[in-house]
DNA sequence: ATGCCTACTTACCGATTGGTAAGCGGGCGA
DNA sequence: TCGCCCGCTTACCAATCGGTAAGTAGGCAT
């Protein structure tokens, strides 16, 4: 991937992002880099291969965070709980990304239903395995650990997408003293849905 | 609300909530409907109009159903299990409107920010006001206590838009095994978090 | 010097977008 | 019966959509 690319590929997501598929035209992402439409039409022959793009380079980065965790940590729980400290990082790029993903979830139902890949099965399989390696957990079906998964996976984004609303309806400082305490009880909720299960 | 205008919101609704905003046309609903779209704009003066239309149906109703709860069901725990168990149904119509709200928090991030109004809002606080009421619950902050609804909320919500995903990835039955744990697992949720936080 | 590749430009294209203007038939109150 | 509003139509609009075609300037290997 060459250097122009990649800077291409970074606005590019962020505008998908912030607008949706539908939201944004190729003439508009090029205008925000300053080159032409078809310059860009000419790094990616079409729209849709360039929002492909940008998903894969997504995809890309998310499994190798997944990697690096399940390398530096070995321990089943705390490894569970510092990738879920990753997912829900409440940096600028994470919310843009999380974002974008969101709307591929929204988007991409229709043509899911033919599809049986998905860009992010692998991620949920992997994940499923860093569960079931829990002690306790390892005789717990599959789709029993997906549905604590998809648990968390919902906290995690549906907050962090919720972000600009609540600042807007809480006030600066109210949102905030709410954000500090959303680490501590995401690793709470970790706690409690593993522990129910387990007993 | 006439009996055609109402006919005219459904199907908005359901094209809004498939495609998003931007991914349909005033003159694709028109058509699905049968009439010009002329026709549309002349019930509603612009597609934004149409738009604010459904949303405002959409948050009535929502408004109504919290009430309804609020009369039947005294007891705060089960009263809050039943409002969580009838917005995780998993019905098409509750599934098709899940998708539009997420669909405007994801577009409204802009917006939001100088509208210090927010359609539902009035939901939010009316949700905080039936945890506050819980025994051991008191004396919880407001904004700690909508840290943990934004915990149930992300997780009913994110599984529902999730569902022709899954389905698509597990199988029709593999999915139905994990779907029929959902609700069980969500009662469990809403007692984790509530007794953590309580102890 | 020649030829080719990459990166980009200008000039277009047909289709579709949201929206306006004007007219028309039928029902209904004065 | 007159006039008026409601619900809808046809006709039209400028702007924008994604995409094609053709050409150009520069670098680089032969």
């Amino acid at each position: 991937m060459s250097d122009t690319s990649e800077k291409l590929l970074a606005v590019a997501e962020a505008l998908f992002s912030e607008r949706g598929f539908y939201g944004v035209s190729i003439a508009a992402i090029a205008s925000e880099l300053g080159i032409t439409k078809q310059a860009l039409l000419h790094h990616f022959k079409s729209k849709e291969k360039l929002y492909g793009a940008v998903l894969a380079r997504i995809s890309s980065d998310f499994e190798n965070a997944q990697q690096q965790v399940m390398e530096d940590e070995p321990e089943p729980i705390l490894r569970i709980k510092a990738f879920v400290a990753h997912l829900a990082d409440p940096s600028p790029s994470n919310i843009r990304r999380t974002r974008l993903l969101m709307r591929e979830l929204l988007d991409n139902n229709e043509r899911a239903k033919q599809a049986e890949h998905w860009y992010l099965k692998h991620f949920l399989e992997q994940f499923v395995a860093m569960v079931q390696v829990v002690p306790g957990r390892e005789a717990i079906s599959a789709t029993d650990n997906l549905g604590l998964i998809y648990q968390w996976l919902g906290a995690i984004n549906y907050f962090l997408v919720s972000i600009p609303t609540l600042t807007a309806i809480l006030g600066e400082e109210s949102f905030e003293a709410m954000a500090r305490g959303q680490g501590e009880y995401l690793s709470r909720l970790v706690d409690a849905t593993l522990a129910h299960a387990q007993s």
